[in-house]
DNA sequence: TCAATTTCTTGTCCTAGTTCAATGCACAGC
DNA sequence: GCTGTGCATTGAACTAGGACAAGAAATTGA
């Protein structure tokens, strides 16, 4: 990773994303994006590695990322697919200081506004209104995964890949199936023979 | 629902769990404590339907309850068991002002602490300190919600059942079989079949 | 206490999804 | 322009778990 230099632009998507949530003055969002550190970051590098203690949450400004999980057999369950406008951390790693038990890994280049764990924590000590910022995006993150949960255990194999194409077009072009297919729980040979399936539709 | 009589220990047990998160004084205790409705509750009734917003959060003093959601092939599944100790709400209802997709019900009679959502603005205001307790609250429920769903996946029918068992020995004691089959995404002919080949091992 | 309702068990048949293996394709790096 | 590497497709054989049905056991409640 390295730092890159700033311009005008860099915190524009991160300013709107954030006063959509809670209502800030200029000069707040200011300090806000003082705290963050701009990073690039070439395609299929690890932010994080089970074991590791995850010290960030990062925006994305560009690019895609995923986070996942290797079970004890070896078995890989992706937990989420993140792109421009969404945030990636392990919470509970960041917040508890434990060793993660999860991976990040950039699926294409990527340009990050990285919060470290400090930074967080002096923003909040200079500006306690960002707590509910931070509340509401967990609450909605929890929201969705219990969404999740439910399609995953009462939907078929169709019905899960439909619904993931609605709810994420964009992501459903830019990822391989392979990690689609991990994502929403079955193989990927038969995501693919639903696909074709479909297709004769 | 009845309001009861307060006892030197209705709050005990609630104050000695919001200590375990963050520390508060006697006093802001005792502020939190005024904001709080003390209800009994029946066996078998619900304290929220699917439809309706859900304007509360409720501590379990006594008690056990479940949430769930009907999808729309009326397929049921169960989101969360709550007894004592823990909080039931329908967060993404409660905050957003939306109806909620999901039954909250109690299954067996119960002695709840209840926050509504005025009760928890007004808190919130006067007692911002407040804040950190619900985001963590929050997070560790999206840390569980993340791991049951990893198991979801990539776990077979025994081993769901018997990490379940593992991880929630009381609930296992309590809750109808058939319910618990369906929080962890079997059928309850299949969770049996499965309990009578562990039970021959 | 006894009936009524819920829950649990067991068996049979069936299907959605897995595993493994082979082949084809695309494109990134030299 | 090759060549390796990572992805996608297809097929065949197999299996975990579902659906249905019917009976047994356990709880509940007047």
């Amino acid at each position: 990773m390295k730092t890159i230099k700033l311009s005008e632009e860099t915190f524009q998507s991160i300013n709107q994303h954030v006063s959509k949530t809670c209502a800030f003055t200029e000069a707040e969002l200011a300090l806000f994006n003082s705290f963050l550190e701009v990073r690039t970051v070439k395609k299929k590098t690890f932010l994080l590695q089970q074991g590791e203690v995850c010290d960030f949450e990062a925006y994305i400004n560009k690019g895609c990322i995923r986070s996942y999980y290797i079970n004890e057999n070896g078995f890989e369950v992706i937990l989420q697919f993140a792109i421009e406008d969404w945030w990636v951390s392990d919470i509970a790693s960041f917040h508890e200081q434990q060793p993660s038990n999860q991976f990040i890994e950039t699926l294409e280049d990527c340009e990050l506004l990285v919060l470290t764990r400090e930074a967080k924590e002096e923003l909040l000590q200079q500006l306690p209104k960002f707590e509910r910022l931070f509340r509401l995006m967990v609450q909605r993150n929890l929201a969705s995964l219990q969404h999740r949960l439910m399609n995953t255990i009462s939907m078929n194999a169709e019905e899960k890949y439909l619904d993931f194409n609605k709810r994420y077009p964009t992501i459903a072009q830019r990822v391989p199936q392979l990690y689609i297919a991990s994502f929403l729980g079955m193989s990927a040979e038969f995501l693919s023979k639903v696909r074709t399936r479909l297709a004769k539709k």
